[in-house]
DNA sequence: TGTACATCAGTGAACGCGCGTTCACTGATGTAC
DNA sequence: TGTACATCAGTGAACGCGCGTTCACTGATGTAC
């Protein structure tokens, strides 16, 4: 039955942070509609209440996990400032931990290579995500606002890549990547 | 009705080479068993004949990747030298054609996330094609072996990060990520 | 080399299943008075 | 503030479709003599 506005705006925001959660551990074509309203407590034929399709959701879900990415690194940067808060991310993202939990993790690495296989409009979504996420590692870097954007997208690429190889691999193989990435971080 | 063996092993390596590109391409999960034998121009019956399921296809199309990657850089390598061969290798990498072309280019960046999301049997599959890839990259490192192994790992994982980057990106990001990334070969 | 026959690669229909989406229905919510 | 009723969020069955896999069948291939 009916719920109200509040209740509403709740299970929406429910739907959209476990689909976004969903995808980046299983995929996003993968992750199906009755995968995520389950999750959501809900009943797959009210998605439609909140979606007009299943592709809406994965726009909306990219930005989630976008939102997330920002925000952890924001919050870093006012806590440690940008040079030693960007150092922290860098490890983290290079832990033992993110590459066994793509789900709470970075969407580049966990998202890329479906949104490449999407629509203009997810991978609209995608591209401003990711800009956002430039625009915030650049601060810690040196140079010109061009060398600086330059360095971080270089670093977020390289971690990007290693995260997803590692998940790609066997065991030794994935910790041999980690390791020669994180000597990289050595100035 | 039945074919020679001749004829039966070219159709085999049909099917390889075609599930091979249609996975870089469309991806693991979204590439039928339909759509692989279809380009191999055979009914999808007759795949078990040659496989005992999906997911010994997807092994033997992950090696058969990196089998063509590695003989282009071997053969690289054999023309030019390692040096110049690998920088050839690493320009190849960051050009629009293979961001464009992820049916023919390297399936670290076209394949590990769904390899991520696979058996341990098709993750040991990618493990060591990426280990061949590795170690033929690292001779055109310098340093001790270990220093040659984690540079090339390093400029691997940057590579393959960047082209997954731009591939999901709108055109204008793209351009930013490739550019970027083709400023780290300046030494 | 020629004949008889067992093998088996490839065909195409069929299987059960889960997908994205639609729809008639329910009953609490929100609104008009 | 109270009442009457229109709205619409959520339910669960149903839709057509493509998936991976199975199977009876066909007839050329490969082998035993």
């Amino acid at each position: 039955m009916r719920v109200s506005q509040t209740e509403m705006d709740k299970n929406h925001k429910r739907i959209v942070e476990g689909a976004s959660r969903l995808m980046r551990k299983q995929g996003i074509e993968t992750t199906s509609v009755q995968d995520v309203m389950k999750k959501a407590k809900l009943t797959h034929g009210g998605f439609y209440r909140h979606f007009d399709s299943k592709e809406s959701l994965v726009g909306a879900a990219v930005e989630d996990a976008f939102d997330e990415v920002v925000s952890t690194i924001e919050e870093s940067y006012r806590t440690l400032g940008a040079k030693d808060g960007s150092e922290k991310y860098y490890e983290h993202y290079l832990s033992e931990g993110h590459v066994k939990h793509p789900e709470l993790g970075c969407p580049i690495a966990a998202l890329s290579m479906d949104v490449a296989r999407s629509t203009v409009s997810v991978k609209g979504a995608f591209a401003e995500g990711f800009a956002r996420v430039v625009d915030d590692l650049a601060k810690a870097e040196d140079g010109t606002a061009e060398d600086r954007r330059a360095a971080a997208i270089r670093k977020i690429a390289m971690l990007a890549g290693a995260v997803m190889i590692a998940r790609a691999s066997v065991d030794k193989m994935a910790g041999e990547v980690l390791a020669a990435c994180r000597e990289a971080g050595r100035d």
